[in-house]
Formats: structure tokens, C-alpha cells, sequence
DNA sequence: GTAAAATATGTTTTT
DNA sequence: CATATTTTAC
């Protein structure tokens, strides 16, 4: 301990950032402004730590996503080759810590990380058997409701105190009176099939960590513990790093406040306000000059941030020369809008040579990415939409990771229902919700309930028998090897007679679509199992549980413009940024009405300009289509707050707006014709069905639909739907 | 009772 | 448009 540093560690860095690298004990802040070089100071920390003698493996860096943090491990490897301090996010060392200690506080060694789907599904059946309508008391609300209630150390016990929240709708029950009626059943559900979810991970690490015995050795586990992106931190989490920092006190918190944006999901900005009161002895470190972005992006960036009244002032001094001043960009329409930022991208591409992949388009919700994709997709510009289309979402990879989440833990009741009549075999609602009572009654797990069934019917008809097929299946389950992953699953797979289930159950080209995101599971499988030689199933599932995103877990790194959210967005940075449909409802978000959650979405804002080192481009829509309609759009109230001499050529939003005929200044007739409307007679193409006739328009407004005559035949279609564009008769 | 077919309906942000 | 729920047919 306490060698010196090799010089080589502080190379190049500004007074705080060496502070900041080579501080030895003690708590300590970091406050990070954007671009300021945050990265760098933590990796370099970590190096630091080791040469002074802290042994890599009593590190614990913990990041913010899986994929930061693998980036961080990567980086200091680089650093310290050989090394292996751990790296990773809050949950996935709380499940790992669960995995290893767990049992001591009395939890089951196979449990399931289950998502919120899950924790919704049950609270539906839960609903359903108390006799609620799904539509008046919404399970979703209910899980968010309970999730809330949890981070905020309620019980079950103690929320039924806390539950009088009024009526929304006359006559519906109150969202807090059915939570906290349903969260005890719910936590019954829970234990019994040994589920945690997201919550229950980090309160269950958090109680092992804090228990007398069984915490100590967790307690002083690692000698040094740092938390980036800390600002985003929940009591929990927070709770959970002191307490794993509490035998020395060496935690390093890092974050910026101006970047909280997840305060909806809990994420408690008082923890980093308030950590030097919680630790007096801290030292703080600022980092306030930013190497990331050119003078005049910073510039558009403070005059944003500085609008929130619940901040504490701070600066952020820019390093790099003043640059180009951010241009706004606005269309009559959203396809306008995709039109110009694709325009400019190809532009940006061929005549400056800016790399596809410094190239982002941020948006506030994954739904407005359709016209950007299709803009990009038409000039031939390669793009990838980061986290939009969650790849473990879909229905066939759901399906399958059920039969191996069953294998797991065969308690787990959301896997079996999945598994228990796909494909179809004549056990339906009723045969199944005879099959979880009896499990719950015997309290055997649903593998063994099964092949009892088998041996000793109960069911009657068609149920009966496809107990018989599924208990064969299951018996095959339970004694094949579970590795490698992709092994078991591609024998699962034929065994159980899945992609010939998929092709009748949806036909040969949809069929086809599935059964290609089935080989991609393969794939994914087999890329665990060959990067985890000795991993086991339940190290793949915990990994696909706690990784939304298939591009997270590892995919391909394509040269391509990435499209993604504004959350999606932190922590990267780009040559030059788009951030798009920066219009009201959209940008402050219409749920958005508190002036709190009115500073969060200005905080998002800034997020999003500060993610560009060069160019950045701020671009708008006069109309937009959401929910299928066209609906006229307003500029977002933060372009109004921009100061006109910030903005290229000195245009603020207002004035665009009713310039929009010059600012737009190419001739985009062929969009403006695609939104009017349509009538009888009229030539129009469809993307499947090619081009055909219109007979005639049924309805009109909101529900309108058209008869078409294809070459296929004819069709009825719904005009919020089927993208139709008009084509001139002799084209035809 | 189950399975196929028709219809309803939904969009913040995510570990 | 894709999934979830309800209706209808067997």
C-alpha cells in the first residue's frame, strides 16, 4: 500500500482530475460536469488504486448500464492487463452477491430474475381473481405503484396505511387501495416461485449486506468502492454502496446533477447532494472543463440548463475553440423532418467525411424513429436502432427462454404458463388454473406436479392427454444437460417441435421471421456458451434478464448512424447529434406537467446537446403523425428559451416557425401529397401488396378505411395503419 | 373446454 | 401493426 503513483497515471490531466485520480482514502465526490473527462479520471483511478497495491478482485467499480461497464473493464484491462477488478451495474452485482451469499438470509440458490412483463402478468391474474376490470385499475400502474412503494421502504404490511389515494374516475377503485391490496398476494406469488424482480434484487443484496453475520464478510469485501453516474442512484443503491463501503469508508461517488434523468424510476438526486453532509470528511472534487464539445454546443447547453430553478450553480468551461453554432432544422411534417436530417447526414458523410457511427439521432420516445429509419433507409444510409426493438421481448425468444427458465426453477409460474400449452395441446385457461392450484396445494414444483398428472390423471379430455405429452417433455428437460446453452436449446427446440409450431401457427413467411430470431437465440446462446466456458444456464438466463438489449450483449460494432432515445443516450458522445421532434408534448413529454418533471425534461435536453463534440442540429416538426393521425405540432417551449445569437443564422424557434417555407428550402411535394386524403379511383401502392385501385373510401375521419383492388386481390385497409402512398397514373 | 378467428387497443423514459 | 382480449365454432 501507499506506493507512489507512476507518473504515466496523471499524464495529461488538469489539477482536479489529478486530485481526483489520486486521492487514496476516505469517501469521495466527484462532480462531473459533461465531457469533463469523467471516464478517463475513473479508469485512471482504478489504475491508480492497483499500483499503490489494492488488489484488483477488492475493487467494485459499479456503472450505470452493462454496457458502460463493460467498457470500463475493458479500459482498465488495457490498463492492467491480467487484471480483474469487478465491474458492473447495481443489479447485476446484487444478483451475483445474491448467488453467492444468498442463501445465509434464507433465499433459494436458483431464483429467477424476473422482468416487469412478469410482475405484470401476475398482477393481471391477480386483478382477474379479485374480480377488478383491467380496464379501470390498470396492472401496470398497480406494478409501478408497488415498485414506488418498495424503493420507498414500504412492506406490504405498511402500505395499506399509505393507500388512500383518491379515485381518478368515479367509480373506479383507487390505484393505491388495489396495490396495497394486492401486493401481499403478490408477494406470495413472489416467494413461492422464487422470483425477484429489478426491486427486489438490490433490497435483498441490501439486506444481506446489512445483516450482522452473514454481511460482515460482504462488508469488507472490497477496499475500495466507486459508483458512477451517482446522481442517478436510488436510496436503495445507495444504501446498498455505503454499506458495502462501510469497514473503511472508501467510496467514490461520481455524477453530475444537471444529468439526473431518472428520477420517474426512483432515482433520488439528494444522495449526491447531500453526500458530504453524510460523510464530512469527504473530499470533493469538481470537474468543470469540458473536452468534449466545440464553445458555441456548451454555449446553447448552459443557456438550456440554466433556465432550472432547482440547481445549484455551477459552470462548465469550455477547452476546444468556439466552432459551429448549432442549426435548426424544421418540416412541415415529420417525414420532412426525417428528409432534411437524412439530407444532412449524407451530407455530413459525403462532402465532410464525419464517420457514420459519430453520427446520432436522440429522440425523447423509441416511437418516433419509423420516419428517420425510413429517410435513412431510402438514401441508403446504414443505421441501427439502439434498444427500441428489445430482441428478449419478443414472443418466440420469450417462449423459449421459459422452457429454460422452467429447467432453472421449475417453481417459476410464469415460465410454466408460457410453456404449458405451446405450442397448443389442449390445455387451456381452465385446465391450467386447475394445474397452479394443485402445485400450490401439494406445494411440489411444476415439473413434478406434471409427470404426478401423468401418472395419476385428474384432468379430463384433451387436457389429460396433453399432460401426458407435455410431462414426457418436461421428464426430457429435467435430465438433459444444461451445457452448453445453445446445445439444450437448439435439442429443446426439435424436441418440442417449436419451429414447425411457429410456421403453422403463423404461416410460412411470418413463421419464417420468427424462426429466424430462433436461430438467432441459437446464436446468442452459443456465443455465451463460448465466452463462458463454465458458465451454466442460469448464468446465460441471468444475463438475458438483466440485459434488455441484444446489441448489449455483445453484438456486432457497425460502421452506422445510431438512432436511439435521450436516456439511451447518456454517457455516449458524437461527432454530430440530431436531437429530433423537439416539439411540445413530445419535448417537455405531455406527462410532464409538474414544474419538477418540466426540469427533468430540460435536464434531458441538455443531456442530449451535450452529447455532441462538433455539430449539432436541433429539428422540429409542424405536423406529426401520432397514434396513425396527423396532428398539427407546436415548437417545444425549450426552443424558445434559446437565444437567437446562439443559433445559426440567429433564427429562434418562433421566428422559424413562421418562416418554415424558407427554412425548409427544398421542395418535398411528393410527402406533402402522401398526407391528404384519398379518394375512389385513385392509384396507390402498398409496401406488401404492390400497387392497386382504390374502389372506395368507407368512413371518414379517425376510423376511415379504403378498398383497394391489388393484383392479390382485394383489400380493406385502415389508413392509420397501412402506409399508403399515392402513385401517378402513368406510372401505373 | 379448447382453438381459431375476429376485434380491440395502445405509446415515456429502463436496470 | 402487433399483441391482448373477446367472440365464435367445434
Amino acid at each position: 500500500m501507499d506506493r507512489p503513483l507512476p507518473p504515466a497515471l496523471l499524464d495529461g490531466l488538469n489539477d482536479a482530475q489529478r486530485a481526483a485520480v489520486s486521492h487514496q482514502h476516505g469517501p469521495l465526490l466527484i462532480v462531473a460536469g459533461a465531457g469533463s473527462g469523467k471516464t478517463r479520471v475513473i479508469t485512471r483511478r482504478i489504475a491508480a488504486l492497483v499500483a499503490r497495491g489494492v488488489a484488483p478482485h477488492r475493487l467494485l467499480a459499479i456503472t450505470f448500464t452493462n454496457k458502460a461497464a463493460r467498457e470500463m473493464a475493458a479500459r482498465v484491462e488495457q490498463l492492467l492487463p491480467g487484471s480483474h477488478a469487478w465491474v458492473s451495474t447495481f443489479h447485476a452485482a446484487a444478483a451475483k452477491l445474491l448467488r453467492l451469499g444468498g442463501e445465509a438470509i434464507g433465499l433459494s440458490r436458483d431464483f429467477t430474475i424476473c422482468d416487469r412483463d412478469d410482475l405484470v402478468a401476475i398482477v393481471r391474474r391477480l386483478l382477474k381473481a379479485h374480480g377488478h376490470d383491467p380496464k379501470e385499475v390498470r396492472p401496470e400502474g398497480v406494478v409501478e405503484q408497488i415498485s414506488l412503494w418498495k424503493n420507498h421502504g414500504l412492506s406490504p404490511e405498511s402500505a395499506k396505511q399509505e393507500a388512500h389515494e383518491p379515485a381518478w374516475r368515479p367509480g373506479a377503485a383507487a390505484l393505491g387501495t388495489v396495490a396495497s391490496e394486492l401486493w401481499p398476494e403478490l408477494a406470495t406469488t413472489m416467494r413461492e416461485g422464487r422470483l425477484l424482480d429489478f426491486d427486489d434484487l438490490l433490497l435483498e443484496a441490501r439486506r444481506l449486506v446489512a445483516d450482522p453475520i452473514a454481511g460482515a464478510p460482504w462488508r469488507s469485501r472490497f477496499e475500495h468502492v466507486l459508483v458512477d453516474e451517482y446522481q442517478d442512484t436510488n436510496k436503495v443503491q445507495s444504501e446498498l454502496a455505503d454499506l458495502l463501503a462501510s469497514g473503511h469508508g472508501n467510496l467514490a461517488a461520481c455524477g453530475d446533477p444537471d444529468q439526473s434523468i431518472y428520477a420517474w424510476r426512483g432515482a433520488d438526486l439528494s444522495n449526491i447532494l447531500e453526500f458530504t453532509r453524510r460523510y464530512p470528511t469527504a473530499t470533493m472534487v469538481r470537474l468543470e472543463q469540458n473536452y468534449r464539445s466545440k464553445g458555441a454546443i456548451l454555449a446553447v447547453a448552459s443557456a438550456v440548463i440554466e433556465k432550472n430553478v432547482h440547481r445549484v450553480e455551477r459552470g462548465l468551461v469550455p477547452v476546444l475553440d468556439y466552432g459551429e453554432r448549432p442549426r435548426l432544422l424544421f418540416g412541415w411534417t415529420d417525414n420532412d423532418e426525417a428528409e432534411l436530417v437524412a439530407r444532412e447526414i449524407f451530407r455530413l458523410i459525403a462532402d465532410h467525411g464525419v464517420r457514420s457511427r459519430e453520427i446520432a439521432v436522440l429522440y425523447r420516445t423509441n416511437a418516433l424513429s419509423r420516419p428517420f429509419e425510413a429517410a435513412l433507409r431510402a438514401r441508403g444510409i446504414a443505421y441501427r436502432v439502439v434498444g427500441a426493438l428489445e430482441f428478449y421481448a419478443r414472443k418466440e425468444v420469450k417462449d423459449l427462454l421459459a422452457w429454460l427458465r422452467l429447467k432453472a426453477n421449475p417453481r417459476d409460474p410464469e415460465a410454466f404458463l408460457r410453456v404449458v400449452n405451446t405450442p397448443p395441446r389442449g390445455i387451456g385457461e381452465v385446465a391450467q388454473g386447475q394445474l397452479l392450484q394443485a402445485a400450490r396445494e401439494a406445494g411440489v414444483d411444476y415439473c413434478t406436479l406434471v409427470e404426478d398428472e401423468a401418472r395419476r390423471p385428474r384432468l379430463k379430455g384433451v387436457a389429460g392427454k396433453g399432460a401426458v405429452a407435455l410431462a414426457a417433455w418436461l421428464r426430457w428437460l429435467r435430465s438433459a444437460p444444461d451445457r452448453p446453452v445453445a446445445a439444450l436449446l437448439q435439442e429443446l427446440i426439435s424436441v418440442v417441435g417449436y419451429e414447425s409450431h411457429l410456421t403453422e401457427a403463423y404461416g410460412e413467411i411470418d413463421g419464417g421471421e420468427r424462426i429466424d430470431n430462433v436461430r438467432e437465440l441459437i446464436a446468442d446462446a452459443n456465443d455465451f456458451d463460448v465466452t463462458n466456458p463454465e458458465g451454466g444456464l442460469a448464468r446465460f438466463l441471468e444475463e438475458r434478464a438483466l440485459v434488455q438489449d441484444a446489441d448489449d450483449a455483445g453484438a456486432e460494432r457497425t460502421d452506422a448512424v445510431s438512432l436511439m432515445t435521450l436516456h439511451a443516450a447518456k454517457g455516449l458522445e458524437f461527432a454530430a447529434v440530431f436531437l429530433a421532434g423537439l416539439e411540445e408534448t413530445r419535448l417537455p413529454h405531455r406527462r410532464a406537467d409538474s414544474p419538477l418533471e418540466i426540469e427533468e425534461e430540460r435536464r434531458l435536453f441538455y443531456v442530449g446537446i451535450t452529447r455532441a463534440r462538433e455539430r449539432l442540429y436541433l429539428s422540429h416538426a409542424g405536423q406529426r403523425f401520432v397514434f396513425g393521425r396527423s396532428e398539427p405540432a407546436t415548437p417545444s417551449r425549450f426552443l424558445h428559451d434559446l437565444p437567437p445569437h446562439l443559433i445559426d443564422g440567429g433564427v429562434a424557434a418562433d421566428e422559424t416557425f413562421d418562416a418554415a417555407p424558407r427554412a425548409v428550402q427544398v421542395v418535398l411535394d411528393d410527402e406533402v401529397a402522401e398526407s391528404e386524403g384519398f379518394v375512389a379511383g385513385e392509384r396507390v401502392e402498398h409496401e406488401k401488396f404492390g400497387v392497386g385501385k382504390i374502389l372506395d373510401v368507407v368512413g371518414r375521419g379517425r376510423s376511415s378505411r379504403v378498398r383497394v383492388v391489388f393484383r392479390s386481390g382485394e383489400k380493406l385497409l385502415d389508413l392509420n395503419y397501412a402506409r399508403l402512398k399515392k402513385v401517378r397514373s402513368h406510372e401505373f
